[in-house]
DNA sequence: GCCCCGCATTAGAGCGCTTTACCCGCTTAC
DNA sequence: GTAAGCGGGTAAAGCGCTCTAATGCGGGGC
């Protein structure tokens, strides 16, 4: 068990002082540095294998280079393009980047935010269910910057603190007038129960009442594929007339959908078009293809990172600002 | 923007030394202190919102409590699974964990290994397809445990790296087992140039050579759907008669499989049958739903997650130890 | 010959924490 | 009467680094 060598160590090695081995590491000699000494310094750091000690220098400066980035589960699928935007962004500035997993859960996103005030990250982005602007105030006022991923308008205000939004009641409004301009007069909704598909439901229940039609919505019990099947079994079962069209509050319901219409022997589109949110890869995969709102996680991430990074640079002071980006409904065959 | 307290605040406003608070806070006084102490420190500590700053502890302790997760990509559907094992696994020890993606790529993987030299993670987990055991060998030197996943019969030998890995050689050959056991004598498969991916092609081989039977092997440019799609056309456009089967060496690629055959209006499984490997959650929501052997990626993760704290905290030690983790041949409708 | 200046280098403080060694005032054992 | 023991605490060292202030030194100007 060899140890690890340290300044100390190059230094003796390079026959000058520690603070010296310092000074050529960082560049800041200024130039006033000799090119034999960094010459000197540089043969002993490579004859040694030294590399700094990262805890020690974070200690000395106050900065880590890296940044959390919080989601609530890493292994629904629309997060992992969402994290990759964010890394790619944060790497070329130099930081790294700590993915946690908050399975939406307040206590946990707290927890996490802990990091940041024991100095362990330099900022944070992250999609925040549980997480208010208040539990958020203490750490901006202390320095660290937050970037919030969100699903719909929303700002800081007078808190520093970003916000990169998709909007996503326009685009549920959008995807809803595309059904109608499809010719579609009675339009299902299967929602969930909470978190942010709410603003989906509403973009929704607007377009239909620009135009004289009766929202129907279903709730599901789950924001997943069961979820969207027992809701459409559900559905089915109701007395009422069938929708024509159904679009789900995000993919994984919809494919949850298409499976129970295809077991009712229910045909796509012709009988009953199906529409989703996310375009998650799956949506391209399943038969027939998916109609979906696509979001475009890995920019989603990526402006978010990039903002982010400007705060810590110090570029950016001030009050909160809001970027919202741009969405795009997917028209695939089952619509 | 108000600083952030420190053991030395905290002692102040307790009356005490900050040594107490230390001790107080560490719980290692053996006893000796009194409730009254305790109770003051405590108080002291939720009055300033005080929270050990994560560095000055770790530079100290020589420990950071975080291990490294390295992964190839993150967006690949087999990984996030993974990742969320060994996450659970090392937050209950109370480990954080950082998760990168190297994209396969040497240079990058050895960047990241430099993070244990740093000091900034106690130890690795990951899948490395780049690193040999040369590269690693310095690091567990130095006293840095690092578990590597591997897609088949591996070991670290006298080094003390520790291996979980899945036996594909095996599973590739019980998986072509089944298909001949359905009656299929042409079984082709659709591999990749590189990678992990050829012993799933060597026990492809060992299953049909102990049959009889030849191999058919089709090459891919990627393993993704469209690498699976062309080789599939490729495969077609061929003078030979066509196989019964097709093998994909992953779910990806055989999703991009069946889409060529259905373009080309080849039922599946009547004229052709399907299978892949992973279980990737697309799997299971095409249609016809995909045959292939399931990996349990999430017990893959936290299995080496096990092994590294075992290492970490001392509970392990001296030469690398092999595990071996069960495969599941799923059968769906596509076989 | 003396002073001053700029260059190259270094000593040293200190980031916030853990941990060891030690101190103080007392009681108890011999 | 002296030493050892003990509970309750503290001072201080030091982890490896950054960075400021200070040092030594050679040479040019007077």
């Amino acid at each position: 068990m060899k140890p690890i060598a340290t300044q100390k160590d190059v230094a003796k090695k390079a026959g000058v002082s520690q603070a010296t081995v310092s000074l050529v590491l960082s560049g800041a000699g200024g130039g006033s540095i000799p090119p034999v000494t960094i010459l000197k310094v540089n043969e002993a750091v490579t004859a040694l294998g030294y590399s700094p000690n990262y805890m020690a220098r974070a200690l000395r400066t106050n900065q880590t280079m890296t940044i959390a980035c919080l989601v609530p589960d890493i292994t629904n699928p629309f997060y992992p393009p969402l994290v990759r935007g964010v890394q790619s962004v944060a790497e070329s500035a130099g930081y790294d980047v700590i993915t946690v997993n908050t399975d939406g859960n307040r206590d946990r996103e707290l927890h996490y935010l802990d990091m940041a005030r024991q100095g362990r990250v330099d900022g944070i982005v992250g999609v925040f269910f549980g997480l208010t602007i208040q539990d958020i105030k203490p750490l901006t006022e202390a320095g660290t910057p937050i970037v919030r991923l969100e699903a719909s308008v929303k700002t800081g205000g007078a808190i520093a603190v970003d916000d990169v939004f998709i909007d996503n009641y326009r685009a549920a409004e959008k995807l809803t007038e595309f059904l109608m301009s499809k010719g579609h007069k009675s339009i299902a909704m299967i929602a969930g129960r909470a978190g942010l598909r709410s603003v989906r439901v509403d973009g929704y229940r607007k377009a239909l009442k620009n135009n004289g039609l009766t929202p129907r919505i279903e709730l599901a019990d789950a924001f997943t594929e069961q979820g969207g099947a027992r809701a459409t079994t559900s559905l089915l079962n109701k007395s009422t007339k069938r929708p024509t069209a159904i679009i789900a509050v995000n993919d994984l319901m919809a494919i949850g959908v298409m499976h129970t219409l295809r077991d009712n022997n229910i045909s796509i589109p012709n009988e009953i078009a199906v529409a989703g949110f996310d375009d998650i890869p799956s949506a391209r995969l399943v038969s027939p293809a998916l109609t979906t709102v696509a979001q475009f996680q890995d920019k989603l991430g990526a402006e978010a990172a990039r903002s982010l990074i400007e705060r810590l640079n110090g570029s950016i002071t001030g009050p909160g600002r809001a970027k919202q980006l741009e969405y795009e409904i997917i028209e695939r065959t089952s619509t």
